[in-house]
DNA sequence: CCACATCCATTCCATCAGGTTATCGATACA
DNA sequence: TGTATCGATAACCTGATGGAATGGATGTGG
């Protein structure tokens, strides 16, 4: 009666596709490790999960009601060894921010110099998340706490409180034509290719396309990245443009990247933010007052 | 962040041993196979759970909070995988009856084709349990009831209903000097070595040994056995007696065994149980009503 | 003080589970 | 009737896993 989670996983992806073809792609695995991984599964439990067909894999009974009840089980797991890994950094007093590149920028290292003064003993591990996940790592749990741009997708599960607020600029190529004005109007950008996150990240990648802001046009994309330098490498490669906060221009000049101030875009803020779990845990609200006085102050 | 949970039984059979050795034995690996299991759990967790010294394996915080964590998260699984095989008995129609050897006897395909007339299109899949597990695969779960014998060990904690009474008699080896007597008293056996169930049944071996009503005195057990074939085989061969239901003289008859009644101990009582969260399962309710309506009238 | 017992860790080796690529058979569709 | 799509299968390769034997550290008893 032993069953690895990751089948579990891999029988609500097949589930959730009703294609283990598709299924596959989605875990990255070959089609055929998936038809072993459903068949072991069926086997371990001696019950037939789904029906194939040329159509596709339909759930029986027994998948129905594995299906609704899967989800709850990994839930509970993923959370019982996130308790874990928690109880193991409260041990050895090491809190877990994570942050955002150039989330909170000059304001981080203060911050995290306040924390030590508040909680002597206790280590910061500040862990830079990529662009694919906005909330950076606060959504699996990763983190204690996170620096980061609102808005991020998941917001509303999760507390934030917004630290500060900047214009947000643009990123160009230094040959672009609009690179010698000393300010841009956003309407001018609207037929631009843009430098943009994953396709997976949603709102934010919206936001980032300032996507309510262009009378309704669709944006172009160029480029897709991930991490800071990979999207400084397009920009510069002029495969697009790209919307920045502007402190972005200290903290990510390069030589072929030219920043300037757009008009006519919403600026950006950056939040602190929790877990609702992390409410009564002292030392994640000192970190929050930590970071609240630290940017009040500037 | 995933992880088979064979490797949390082990490490709950680790945490509760506090040895690597003795949980080694006890699930029946060998004990590099432990270290490297435990090893790779830490690994996977990106945590230490234990802390090991000469003395043992000492938990860690994350230790602790695992430890305190996996008994349930192992249970909902168990508990997921158990409705998941249920759902595909339910469909497919199938009830399944564990039953004890001896447990019912010839009532059993009375209760049977009763239920067959009741529920047309159902099938009964009667599972005999081994008498190492006295609930016949209740207690985990296996069958949806069980026809059994009172008392069994974990009754507390399902439902249950007597449908038979019959007296106790003893099986022993036909050359033995007390099978020449048409009925013994029970004090006559007390020093005789008796056929057990295994060790660990508890309160279920005490019954069949009569623990409560030899005065005191310990009983001598002269060989455990787990199945009917086994137990005749044994008191045959002459490595003890064995109290039986009175039926087994019918049912498990055999050259070199003699059956005899006793005075002098309670007779035993046939029951069928099921789940509580059977109680309003109407084809378990229909095949309850069966057993006591077969029952009542034989 | 020296075997000895008792821990856990390590090494070496055999086996097996799990992955991948390539291919097949069946079926719907143009 | 080609063609695309679906799942199943075959052949192969690698890495994980388990077992036996052994090692190192540390109390324990004669």
């Amino acid at each position: 009666m032993d069953v690895d989670t990751r089948l579990v996983r891999s029988f609500l992806a097949v589930a959730e596709e009703g294609s283990l073809t598709r299924a596959a792609e989605r875990l990255y695995v070959s089609q055929p490790a998936l038809t072993k991984q459903i068949r072991s599964l069926e086997t371990q439990l001696g019950v037939r999960l789904f029906t194939r067909s040329r159509a596709g894999m339909a759930l029986t009974e027994a998948g129905q009601a594995l299906r609704e009840r899967a989800p709850g089980l990994l839930a509970a797991c993923d959370q019982v060894l996130r308790e874990t890994k928690s109880a193991a950094r409260v041990a050895a007093r090491v809190l877990r921010v994570g942050f955002l590149a150039s989330a909170a920028n000059e304001a981080t290292q203060d911050i995290v110099a306040a924390f030590g003064r508040l909680r002597p003993g206790w280590r910061v591990e500040m862990l830079q998340a990529a662009w694919s996940d906005p909330s950076a790592g606060l959504a699996d749990g990763e983190v204690d706490a996170a620096l980061l741009r609102l808005p991020f997708p998941g917001q509303e599960t999760l507390r934030h409180e917004v630290l500060l607020e900047e214009p947000r600029w643009v990123a160009l190529p230094s040959s672009h034509p609009l690179a010698a004005r000393a300010e841009i109007a956003f309407a001018d950008l609207w037929d631009e290719p843009f430098v943009a996150a994953p396709q997976e990240t949603g709102e934010w990648r919206d936001y980032w396309l300032a996507a309510d802001e262009r009378d309704g046009r669709p944006p172009r994309v160029g480029a897709t990245t991930d991490q800071p330098d990979a999207w400084l490498q397009a920009i510069a490669n002029g495969y697009g443009v790209a919307l920045a906060p502007a402190s972005s221009a200290r903290y990510y000049a390069r030589p072929g990247v030219t920043y300037r101030p757009v008009t006519g875009v919403s600026p950006t803020r950056v939040g602190i933010a929790w877990p609702p779990a992390a409410d009564t845990d002292p030392v994640v609200q000192d970190f929050v007052r930590c970071c609240r006085d630290t940017c009040a102050s500037m």
